[in-house]
DNA sequence: GCAGAAGTGGAATGCCGATCTCCACTTCTG
DNA sequence: CAGAAGTGGAGATCGGCATTCCACTTCTGC
C-alpha cells in the first residue's frame, strides 16, 4: 500500500516530496502558489532538456523568479528532482505492467521497449535518475523493484510464445534501455529519433530465429551527421577549459 | 599536411606534439628523459582507467613526479593527452584495413568489431577521445577520414557475400561500437565484459536471417549487480554533493 | 486601509576542484 | 665543480555551483 495516490501528477500535487508532516495542511499564499508552480513546470523543461546539471539558477531563471524563491519551497535540488521525477518513474512501471495486458507476448514486450525508450530519449533528467541514481535512492529503488517483476513476466511470456530467444534474461531490458538512451543522447542534435534504428535491430536481435529482416525506420547517419554528434556532445566531465588566463603575474 | 610522420609511437618518441620547433635536436638530460617517460607511462595508465577528467595530478603522482614537471615537457593536458592516443587511433584504423584480409568476409567485420570495442572497453580515455573528441580534433578527424572507407568496404563485402543484412551502414558501426563502449563502462565495476553479450546480440542483429541464435559468451547480470552498477557510476555531472555543512545554529 | 505575516529577489558567501605558475632547491654534464 | 638543466609542490587564480541572508514587496485578515 502506498501512501500516496501515485496517479497525482508531480507538477500539481508534489509538497516536497517527504509525505512526513506533523501539519496536514498550510494553504500557501496566492503568489505563492502560483510561483511554485511555476517553479516545477520550469525544473520539468529544464531537467528534461539539460538534465540535472543545470543549476537551481537556471531552473529559477526559467521560472522568472529568484533562487531565494526557488530554495523556500524546497529544501534543496535534490528534493525539486525528485518532486518531478516521481510521476515519470511511476508511469514507467505502469507502462511495464500494463503492456502484460496486451494481447501477443512479442508485441508487449517489443512496446513497452518502444514507449520506454521513447521516455528515455525525451528526458535527460530522468535518463540519468534512472541509470545514474544520483538522487532519489529510495524513490529509483523502489521502483526498480515493481518493474523488475512486470518485466520479467514480460519476457517469460514472449519466451514462453516462442517469440523470444530463451536466453535472454529480465536484466536485458533496462541494460538495452541504457543503450538506447545513451544512443539517443549521442545523436540529440543531429537526430532526436535515431534510437529507433537500434531499437528495430535489437528487436530483430531478440527473435528465436528469423527470416528476412525488420525494415529499418530511420536512416542511417550521414558522415556528416556522425561529425556533428560527435564534436557538438556535451558528455564527459573532460572538456577542454574555455579559454586559459594567461600569465597573472605578469604585470601588477 | 601533418609535420610529423603519424606512425611514431606516443611513448618512445611524441615530443610535446608540438613540431614548431626551430631547433631540430635537444637530447634531454638523462634524468628527464627518463621522467618524461615516466610521465608518459603513467599517463597511459591514468586516462585509460580514469578518463581525461583524471587531473594532471593524478598523472604526475603516479608517475611518482611533481606537477611542475609534467608542465616542463607538455604545454598542456590536452597536448599530453593527445600524443597518448595517436598511437592508439592508429590502431584502431590499422585494424579496419587489416580486416578487410579476412578470407570469411563476416569474420572479417565481426572480428573487426569485437577487437574494436575490446579496446575502447578496456580504454576509458580512448572512449572519450573518440567519441566527444573533446581533444584532438585534428588527429581524430584525420583518423575518421581514414576508418570511414576501410569499415564501409568491410561492411558491402559482407553484404555482397549475402552475410549482412543489406540495410546496414558503415555508420551504424561506429554507433554499434560507442553503445558498446557506453555499456562496458556503465557494466564496468560489475563485469567489465558484460559488452560480449550485447556484441553477440548486435551481431545476431546484423544477420539477414537466420535459424537460431548464437550463444550469448556471458551471462545477464544479476539484479543486484545492475544496482550496483547504476549506484557505482560516476558518470554524468550530476553529482549530489557530498556532505551538507548545515545551516549554522541550524536545528537539524 | 492597514499592520504584520508571508513571500521574494538576487547579491553574497563558501566550498571545491582544476589548471598552471613560480622559484628555491637538486641533479646532471662538460 | 660551476653553471645549466631540471624538479617539486605549494599556492595563485579561476570558475562554477549550492545555498543563505536580509532589505524589500505583496498579500491577507480584520
Amino acid at each position: 500500500m502506498s501512501m500516496e495516490d501515485p496517479q497525482v501528477t508531480a507538477i500539481e500535487e508534489a509538497d516536497g516530496a517527504d509525505g512526513a508532516e506533523g501539519e496536514p495542511e498550510r494553504p500557501l499564499r496566492k503568489d505563492a502558489e502560483r510561483n511554485r508552480r511555476r517553479i516545477l513546470q520550469a525544473a520539468a523543461e529544464v531537467f528534461t532538456e539539460r538534465g540535472l546539471e543545470a543549476t537551481l539558477d537556471d531552473v529559477a531563471r526559467e521560472a522568472g523568479v529568484g533562487v531565494g524563491t526557488v530554495y523556500r519551497r524546497f529544501p534543496d535540488k535534490a528534493a525539486l528532482a525528485d518532486a518531478l521525477f516521481e510521476e515519470r518513474i511511476d508511469i514507467l512501471v505502469e507502462l511495464a505492467t500494463e503492456a502484460y495486458g496486451a494481447d501477443d507476448p512479442w508485441q508487449g514486450l517489443a512496446g513497452f521497449m518502444e514507449t520506454a525508450a521513447e521516455m528515455l530519449s525525451t528526458d535527460k533528467g530522468l535518463r540519468q535518475i534512472l541509470m545514474f541514481a544520483p538522487y532519489g535512492h529510495k524513490r529509483v529503488g523502489y521502483a526498480r523493484s515493481r518493474m523488475r517483476p512486470a518485466v520479467g513476466r514480460l519476457v517469460e511470456r514472449a519466451q514462453a510464445a516462442g517469440q523470444v530467444r530463451p536466453d535472454l534474461g529480465a536484466t536485458d531490458i533496462p541494460v538495452l534501455e541504457f543503450m538506447l538512451g545513451a544512443t539517443a543522447e549521442y545523436a540529440r542534435e543531429v537526430r532526436p529519433d535515431l534510437w529507433r534504428r537500434y531499437l528495430a535491430l535489437i528487436l530483430d536481435a531478440l527473435r528465436p530465429s528469423r527470416t528476412g529482416f525488420t525494415e529499418l525506420p530511420v536512416p542511417e547517419l550521414s558522415v556528416d551527421e556522425l561529425a556533428v554528434a560527435m564534436r557538438s556532445n556535451p558528455l564527459s566531465g573532460a572538456r577542454p577549459p574555455s579559454i586559459k588566463p594567461a600569465a597573472p603575474g605578469g604585470i601588477e
